[in-house]
DNA sequence: ACCTCTTCTTTGTCCATGACAATTTTGTTG
DNA sequence: CAACAAAATTGTCATGGACAAAGAAGAGGT
């Protein structure tokens, strides 16, 4: 029944297409695909006519597959030779512009050095307040991270770990502000196959700060279930975060459609990457462009609200 | 480019195939492989053909995986009935007990008591101490939550304020634990495509309440940056969490990719659903059967190191 | 110029069927 | 009853065709 799988060698001769599947992340589908029309990967075959990939070209696939996720379409990506890309990768940071000031973070994640890190971020924290902090040294810090990987500079775990340290520190900042009870009140949370947690963390600590209630209902949370969550409590203002890498017609769709769906006395504000630049804004729909926008948007809903009866 | 799977209606008219596969652990060629020669599943289709799996078949299938993981085989359980599968069912979890005592948290969230529900949390882990609330409390809420969700007593976006409150809830402890510097050093993470993170922090509170010193890297590390990272630090363990849900075959081939790559004085431990009731063990891994093995274990790892030279 | 709507191209996933190795079960014989 | 051979079970891989959804390019309106 186990069905051991045949393969199982170990980086030595080369890999099957499912531990492939497994270092790549590519699907097993894709590979076959990519293979059928762009000629690359070329695996060779054993003695049963299954695939077998060399490690050099894994490698290769590696390399495509994070260019991918920094936007690239493999189109162009699986003509090139293994040096261009190489190359690309060197050259796509470079063009962004870096921050000087927090190049403090690369090698204390080399080192590990975990304490360290995490005292360095609390530290800066204190000094320059929570909105200070979230507003300008977070993202400096972000975008530091996401240059050093795209470099491979450091490696996606070290990545990981940075997350995990930043979301700790975000989360007990918001912990310890515990402004419960307070209004408005606002039901956090990003549509269906959104990932960026941090970016919704760092939302919830500006909120936060300025005296908001917040209730963050993570990711990937239905339309529908975000609609019955505003019902089902005194919320005042609904926000949702769309990451950069998300398609703006969905999300325009999708800010229509909560529109429609969510009761007219509950604000809907929309923010994040996707919604960037984008002057032309959803009937009923605030767009908060960025980070900074967000604590003129809360005084405008006090005011508001002053204005009207406040019974 | 990205081409976001388009996957998965809520269980409202049916899921595709690779949402099936996701939810239940089966792979598509699984699935597809099935219904040709046992007749079971028999999915619909939508307007283009495509598989269309009704809520309550893929219930049917979660039943037959879990009897699979006690080591029934398909060919049998494929051609039973769907209530022949859960009197087995019932009878194999009557050993294990329910939990009423948990019940209390299904009105808290209903209600959306957010304070309430996480005085509550805060409550017992004090009055427990968070060795037992961990081992006890925590899986028979999450167990709770699971049926909840079920039944379709509870709403998704009520699981995930939950999961959110829970996770706090860890995550502060973990940090006022803070064993800095401790051994063993742990290196903590699940491998691609896992995303059970709750069961991560549960694990990570258990070594720290036994003075490990944890080092999460978070969910969906490639398995060359496992490697990566174990190599660059000082790490006495390396350990993996599988959910229930990854197909027990990726799991073994992952690990032994994984004790191959690592360094002979780094212990591998695998732990999670996954693994459960597997009474082979892949050489060189130590299996974490449940969350109680957890303290036993560290005690022997502290055994060996302090028979050893000690240096 | 900017935005929107339409058309064309790219790209990942799905489908159907066939095949086969690893494992378990069954049958046979000493 | 042990041991070995034969048969049945079962998951994964391969091939080639197809198409919908995301992206890019072009047309037109304000």
């Amino acid at each position: 029944m186990d069905n051991a799988k045949p393969e199982s060698s170990p980086a030595g001769t080369g890999m099957g297409i499912a531990a492939v599947e497994r270092d790549t992340g590519l699907g097993k589908d894709t590979l076959r695909v990519w293979e059928r029309r762009y000629g690359f990967p070329q695996p060779g075959r054993d003695v049963f006519g299954e695939r077998v990939y060399p490690a050099e070209q894994v490698e290769h696939l590696r390399l495509i597959k994070r260019l991918m996720d920094q936007g690239q379409r493999p189109g162009a990506l699986l003509r090139q030779p293994m040096a261009a890309l190489s190359e690309q990768c060197a050259n796509a940071s470079a063009t962004v512009g870096a921050d000087d000031a927090v190049d403090w973070v690369i090698p204390l994640l080399k080192h590990r050095d975990v304490d360290h890190l995490r005292a360095e971020l609390a530290q800066r924290q204190a000094r320059d307040g929570l909105e200070r902090f979230v507003i300008e040294t977070v993202p400096a810090l972000n975008r530091r991270i996401g240059d050093g990987w795209m470099t491979g500079e450091i490696e996606i775990f070290e990545e990981h770990l940075y997350t995990e340290l930043m979301q700790n520190q975000l989360r007990s900042s918001i912990h310890a502000l515990g402004s419960r009870g307070a209004r408005p009140q606002v039901l956090l949370t990003t549509v269906k196959e959104e990932e960026h947690l941090l970016g919704l963390l760092m939302v919830e600590a500006l909120l936060a700060a300025n005296g908001a209630w917040c209730l963050s209902l993570g990711a990937q949370t239905p339309i529908a279930d975000i609609v019955g969550a505003a019902q089902g409590t005194t919320t005042d203002i609904v926000a949702l975060s769309f990451s950069s890498a998300y398609p703006w017609r969905k999300a325009r769709d999708s800010l229509v459609e909560l529109r429609a769906a969510l009761p007219a006395r509950t604000e809907l504000w929309a923010g994040g990457g996707a919604l960037k630049g984008r002057g032309r804004q959803v009937p009923g729909v605030r767009a908060i462009d960025n980070l900074r926008a967000i604590t003129p948007a809360l005084a405008d809903w006090k005011a508001t609200r002053a204005s009207l009866g406040e019974h």
